[in-house]
DNA sequence: CGCTTTTGACCTGCGC
DNA sequence: GCGCAGGTCAAAAGCG
């Protein structure tokens, strides 16, 4: 069985995709530029707009319900995969052959050279208009191969850990054959040092969070503290969902503003 | 000059 | 055994 599968990591944080904008907002961003451009003192628009408010609240809210009900959902699939992955037998620990020198050639030692067993997958919005791939995750990667796979159109590279020579850190980048907007780092290994930069991180210039989420620390306590700032994270980032929000507030202070005479 | 990236060749595992 | 695909190596080039 794939040891991915085991992993909750699987369930990568691909929180910029999905979950909103809501079917509302495009109507929430129309009503209040109408509401800004016409406003008016007649009571008649008055009673209209306080009606626009009320429905614009209960779509807030349905909005803010559905965030909620997908929090728990992503809740409830983690908690799923941590209790499946503890029905399945451990896999023995691997270790790699690291390097190889030209006395090294020794099939029987090859044979023992499995993957890391802890791997994770990050998904991460980038800019399309950076070719590098580059995910900076505080950490120093060195390219050592790039290779076009089959399921995939875009080239997957290679990156191992470029600031211990013993670290057996490794990681692949691709960008999504779904998503081309979007780039999936594989993470293998753990690094035997510390964190270069742990605040130093984005994506193609747009900044995120550290995205390596090992299994252990999906286990934690605070991972689910975690995932939740990166949701509200990326709903920050949507700019639709920022323009109905906006909308909805300066409606709201039109609202509560005194009537000029 | 040292480090990183590029890229073609090579190695290995797997399915047929 | 053969071919294919994924992963890695290593020399050359690029860059600061």
């Amino acid at each position: 069985m794939d040891s991915s599968w085991a992993n909750p990591s699987f369930l990568s944080l691909d929180l910029g995709v999905g979950l909103l904008p809501s079917p509302g907002q495009a109507s929430v961003r129309e009503r209040g530029s109408v509401l800004v451009e016409g406003s008016s003192s007649t009571k008649e628009e008055a009673r209209l707009a306080s009606a626009q408010f009320g429905d614009l609240e209960a779509k807030l809210n349905r909005i803010s319900e559905e965030n909620k009900r997908l929090s728990a959902m992503v809740s409830d699939m983690l908690t799923d995969c941590v209790a499946l992955s503890g029905g399945v037998p451990a896999l023995p620990k691997r270790k790699r052959i690291e390097t190889r020198t030209p006395g090294d050639d020794d099939p029987c030692k090859r044979a023992i050279a499995y993957p890391m067993p802890n791997t994770s997958k990050a998904y991460v919005r980038f800019d399309p208009k950076n070719t590098s791939m580059v995910v900076k995750d505080g950490h120093r990667w060195r390219k050592y191969g790039q290779k076009v796979t089959r399921d995939n159109p875009f080239p997957r590279a290679y990156f191992r850990c470029s600031f211990a020579p013993s670290c057996p850190a490794k990681k692949k980048v691709q960008r999504s054959a779904e998503d081309g907007s979007m780039l999936v780092a594989t993470y293998e290994g753990e690094h035997n040092h510390k964190h270069l930069a742990e605040d130093e991180v984005s994506v193609g210039g747009i900044p995120c969070r550290p995205l390596q989420q090992r299994f252990e620390e999906q286990e934690s306590p605070g991972f689910h503290r975690i995932l939740v700032e990166q949701m509200a994270s990326s709903l920050t980032k949507d700019p639709s969902f920022t323009a109905a929000i906006a909308a909805a507030i300066s409606e709201t202070l039109l609202q509560r503003a005194p009537v000029p005479n």
